[in-house]
DNA sequence: CTCTCCGGAGAACGATCGTTCTCTCCCTGT
DNA sequence: ACAGGGAGAGAACGATCGTTCTCCGGAGAG
């Protein structure tokens, strides 16, 4: 047998595989028991319903998101190299395989009528990510009407890509943002 | 009884409303037809299966997009204003009491996976409206490059207006797609 | 070695859904 | 008036799903 942290991990990999790549009411509980090889016993144990596993899901992407973000602006010099970060992260995401759009969003549109807990989720990553934003632009010496700009921007380019299967999006945003900034700056 | 024209209309309306208020895998025919008034047989009749109902739904979205945007920029004196009349036909539909984000993208979201009639017709409408901004920006003697901007802002506003619940995102949108506007302009 | 207990495999259960079928009624043509 | 056909109401059917329960094997304590 496995290690409870283990058999956490592995559960919530695979539902974010499945739940990512074929919506989450399309995937039952099944299909995530056979991908994670954890019994049903053991993933209503650590899990007490369907939707707590799809909060882990996104708590788990998250994670991921933060991190992506946090390394794309690591090397960057200043903050609006650090803004501009974002869509070089974006641009690296659009281009793998398996993407095709913001879990987040995703998940909103299949759920935020009956899972508020669900819907909750969703709506404090992306205040987090505007919080981000916003905090890069007061660096950056622009004015706050700049941040919620930013983050449209990046909101349009993930749905953009998905739906057009398009990675050029994320390009396409970057260089309007770099417009925006300069002309944030110059005024 | 009343006549096949009108009972299409009425059954695609009232399938409009439930599965953009509540997502489409969770209604169920049988409100679809309570809503409706139109008997399941009749129903299926018009509709061969659920997804050719889902597809109807979005034509009329289409054509109550295309209508909306037109209006807008009816009384737009140049290609310029037409481009902002976009974001302001998305400011006074974002205040709607009912909106909760695009249907296509939230249909998008849900469906992807496995209706694959479902995910053409959202990508059509998405080309559809690119094309629209692509003239208005050669109209307005932009370089091309501007016309993605536009349209990511726009999905940007759309998505940001929806999880946020925030109308904002209308403005927000507007005032940079002026900026980037200008800009192209001026380069 | 034996008893106990924990966990895995998967059957079982109740609910729901898309789709079809049956039964009945009403309208129409003659 | 009477036969026939089409439409509505809703039961029926087969499938699926979330969740729980049963049964059995195997590991560890004494």
């Amino acid at each position: 047998m496995i290690d409870a942290t283990e058999a956490r991990e592995r559960v919530v990999e695979a539902a974010d595989r499945l739940f990512y790549a074929r919506g989450v009411q399309a995937v039952g509980m099944d299909a995530v028991r056979a991908e994670a090889g954890v019994s049903l016993k053991r993933i209503y144990a650590l899990f007490p319903s369907k939707d707590d596993l799809v909060v882990a899901v996104l708590h788990g992407r998250r994670a991921q998101w933060n991190a992506g973000i946090a390394a794309s602006a690591a090397d960057a010099a200043s903050a609006r190299d650090r803004i501009l970060a974002i869509f070089d992260f974006l641009d690296a995401w659009f281009r793998r395989p398996d993407f095709h759009g913001c879990a987040f969003i995703n998940v909103f549109g299949e759920l935020s009528g009956g899972a508020p807990g669900v819907a909750r989720v969703v709506r404090e990553q992306k205040e987090a990510f505007g919080e981000y934003v916003a905090q890069l632009v007061r660096d950056a010496g622009a004015p706050d009407s700049l941040a919620p700009q930013i983050a449209i921007l990046a909101e349009g380019a993930q749905t953009t890509a998905a739906i057009g299967d398009d990675p050029e999006a994320a390009a396409q945003a970057r260089a309007a943002a770099a417009t925006l900034i300069d002309a944030a700056l110059a005024a």
